[in-house]
DNA sequence: ATGGCAAATTGAATTTGA
């Protein structure tokens, strides 16, 4: 199976990009986010034509939103909320399987404080709660993929020390993602094959004037695997060029193959 | 942090992103 996460950023916009991903690289699974449109306007019939069949959404009026297509039969779909919102950041899905779990995370705002700042400590919360849940869980075969809004790795920045204050890259958002990630023992299906000593990053800001000269990059967009899935993971891809396509998404495509 | 764009909604200005 192969799967692809991206933060497309409107996906009535980026209709034809989709169509290109698709051509191109065949995912039998695309996890979208921030689709920013409402259920009745998503545009089922044209990505049905692209080959997904199936699909779940989660859509809202304006911004958020989740989406999870696939050629495969999907079974079991789930909209779950998170701190008391019904905000469209979470689809799970049986497809083959495997338990697909597509997430958008909160940004969390400019300022890193929850008590200055209303957006970070929603993200926190949000990443408490989540971590809580996939602790009760038991370890089926499951995928986690989506913009997760946090870099965690020194190598998934630009400049660690210069965005230990910035959020996305704090300490304590570092630190929360660790516990998520230990709540079911999930496994970065993309460092395991992009080692962590390389630079990788999947967002790149639209104020750059030119994103790929300055490169300041961070690596918001993730897949997880539960160790059960580990031994059939074959591949991954971050598709940077993407983030050169008109008009581009300012996250790109975040791909894994499995057997 | 720096530098200041992009998208949606509403109707030229605001909200949100990160």
């Amino acid at each position: 199976m192969r799967i692809i996460t991206w933060n497309i950023n409107s996906v009535r916009l980026r209709l034809d990009l989709v169509a290109e991903l698709v051509s191109a690289l065949r995912p039998d699974v695309l996890c979208l986010q921030e689709i920013k449109v409402v259920n009745e306007l998503f545009p089922s019939v044209a990505l049905a034509e692209l080959g997904f069949e199936h699909q779940a959404v989660a859509g809202m009026k304006g911004y958020n939103g989740v989406a999870t297509l696939s050629r495969l039969p999907m079974s079991n779909i789930e909209v779950r909320n998170w701190c008391d919102k019904e905000d469209c950041r979470h689809i799970q899905a049986e497809i083959d399987g495997i338990t697909v779990h597509n997430f958008y995370v909160p940004a969390g705002g400019d300022i890193p404080d929850p008590e200055q700042n209303v957006k970070f400590a929603h993200k926190l919360r949000f990443l408490d709660e989540v971590t809580a849940w996939f602790g009760g869980q038991t370890d089926h075969p499951a995928l986690l993929v989506g913009d997760l809004n946090i870099a965690p790795l020194e190598t998934d920045v630009w400049s660690h020390k210069q965005l230990l204050d910035v959020v996305s890259h704090t300490p304590i958002e570092v630190e929360k993602m660790a516990a998520w990630q230990g709540s079911l023992n999930w496994v970065d299906a993309v460092r395991k094959f992009i080692p962590p000593d390389l630079k990788l990053y999947s967002w790149w800001s639209y104020r750059a004037s030119d994103w790929d000269a300055s490169d300041r990059g961070r690596r918001l967009d993730h897949v997880w695997a539960t160790p059960s899935l580990e031994p059939r993971l074959t591949g991954a891809m971050v598709i940077r060029e993407a983030r050169g396509w008109a008009p581009a998404s300012d996250h790109v495509p975040v791909m894994v193959d499995l057997v």
